[in-house]
DNA sequence: TGCAAGTATTTTGTATACAGTATTAAAAAT
DNA sequence: ATTTTTAATACTGTATACAAAATACTTGCA
C-alpha cells in the first residue's frame, strides 16, 4: 500500500529481470488471484484501490482486466467496471464437456504422433502423483494431476487445442480446487488415471479416449458433489 | 486524419445509442479490420497512427489491443507493440482440426436435445444459402455457411463450446473469406451440406458428425488449395 | 564507399488529470 | 414513517503528459 515513497510512482515489487510488460505481470498475478479465491466470483473490482494494493497505476490495471475479460475470468459492466466471472453449476458442466471431449481429441491424436520420451515423461509424472496420492498429500496431488491433463493436452502438439484446453481449465481450476473429494472417489480417480497412462503407453487410441471419457465425466459427478 | 476541428479530440462516428464503451467499439471494429484484411497479417500497428484514423485515443486503443492479444488475433511483442498474428499453415490445420472437433460435438448434443423450431430455423437458413450458391453469389452463400455452422453449435447451448468456436472460427474466418474454391468443390460442400442437414432434421447424431468431419476434412483441403 | 558510433526521433509503457456517470447519503415533503 | 428529490461522493472512461526504450539517421573515420 504505497509504503516506499523512494522511487517516483509505481515500478517495484517485480522480479528484477522482468523482460514482460507491467500488463503482463499484473495478467497472471490477477488471474491466481482469482483461481485461488483472493478475488471472491461476484467481487466487484475497484480500479484505485487493487491498483495500490498492488503498487501500480490504474492504466496497465485496467488493461490487465480487459486481457483477463477476454479470458472470461472478469466481466466488464459498462460504466461500472470489471467484476470476477461467477459460473453456474451448468457453465461448470459445460466447460467440463468440452474439455473432456478436446482431452479426448488430445489423446487420440497424442497415440499416433507422441515420441516415446513423451509419454515416457508423463509416466514419470504419473508415478509421483500415485506417490503424493499415497501419502496423502492433496494439494501436490492436485498439481501433478493437472500437469498430467495439460501433458497429454501438450503430446497432441496442436497449440490452438492446447490454448483452449487451458483457457477453460483455468476457469474450472479454482472449482476443483476447493472439491475436495472422498477417499473413495480419490482412489477411484488414481485406478482411471493409471489405466489412462496404461492406454497411452500402448498406444490404443479408442481405449485411451474411453478412459479419459469415463475419467471426466466422473470428475465432474466428483465436482458437482462439492458444489 | 483529424479532419473536424470542432470538437476537443476523439469521440465521433459512433452511433448515438452507443452503450457499449470505446474500447468494446473499438474491438469489434479492429476484429473486423483484421478479417477483412484492412490491417494484413505481420503488419505492426503504430498506437498514435491507427488512434488518428479511428479518431481515438491511444488508452482505449491499447486497451483493445490487450483484449485482441488475448482472442489471439494480436501479439504483444513487449516494448515493441502490437502485430497483427501471422498464422501458419499448420495453425490453420490445427485450429480446423480443433473446430471439427467441437462442431462434431456439438451436434451430437444438438441431435439429443435440439429444439425442433431450432432445426427448422436452421433448414431455412440452409436454403436460402443453396439459393445464393445458385445464384453464384459467393459473399452471401459464405456467410449463411459461417452462420449454419456457428448455428449449429448454438443448438448445443453450450456458452463455452459456443464462445470457443467462435473464438477459432474468428482466426479462420480471414483464410476462408479468401479461399474461392472452384465450381467442383464448390458443389461438393453445397451437397455435404444438404446431408448434413438431413442428418440433424432425423436427429441421427452419429450420420451428423460423421457428415460433419468429412464437411470439415473436405473444408480443410479446400482451404489448403488456395494457401 | 563502407562501417561505426553517437545523436535525434519515434514509439511504447506508465502515470496523472479531467470529464461524465452511477451510487450513496441527506434533506424535504407527503 | 416513507418516499422523493437533490446534492455530495466515488468510480469509471478517456485524454494527455512524461519517461524509457527502440529505431532511424547522421556524422566521423577508415
Amino acid at each position: 500500500m504505497a509504503s516506499e515513497v523512494v522511487e517516483p510512482a509505481g515500478r517495484r515489487a517485480v522480479a528484477t529481470i522482468s523482460r514482460q510488460s507491467l500488463h503482463g505481470e499484473i495478467v497472471t498475478r490477477l488471474r491466481d488471484m482469482i483461481i485461488e479465491g483472493d478475488l471472491q466470483p461476484g467481487e466487484r473490482i475497484y480500479e484505485n484501490q487493487l491498483g495500490e494494493e498492488l503498487g501500480v497505476s490504474r492504466t496497465p490495471l485496467r488493461e490487465a482486466l480487459k486481457f483477463l475479460a477476454s479470458e472470461g475470468l472478469v466481466e466488464l459492466v459498462p460504466s461500472r467496471g470489471a467484476v470476477v466471472k461467477r459460473f453456474s453449476p451448468k457453465d461448470i458442466e459445460d466447460m467440463l464437456i468440452v474439455i473432456r471431449s478436446m482431452e479426448m481429441l488430445a489423446g487420440r491424436i497424442a497415440c499416433a504422433i507422441a515420441s516415446d520420451e513423451g509419454i515416457a515423461g508423463l509416466r514419470l509424472l504419473h508415478d509421483a502423483m500415485v506417490r503424493h496420492y499415497e501419502a496423502g498429500e492433496r494439494l501436490e496431488y492436485y498439481k501433478l494431476n493437472q500437469q498430467i491433463h495439460t501433458g497429454i493436452v501438450a503430446l497432441a502438439d496442436n497449440a490452438p487445442l492446447a490454448e483452449v484446453h487451458g483457457l477453460l481449465q483455468s476457469r474450472v481450476k479454482r472449482i476443483r480446487f476447493i472439491g475436495h473429494e472422498g477417499p473413495e472417489r480419490w482412489a477411484n480417480a488414481v485406478a482411471e488415471h493409471e489405466r489412462i497412462m496404461a492406454a497411452l503407453e500402448r498406444r490404443d487410441a479408442e481405449t485411451l479416449a474411453r478412459e479419459l471419457d469415463v475419467h471426466l465425466a466422473n470428475g465432474w459427478e466428483r465436482v458437482k458433489s462439492v458444489l
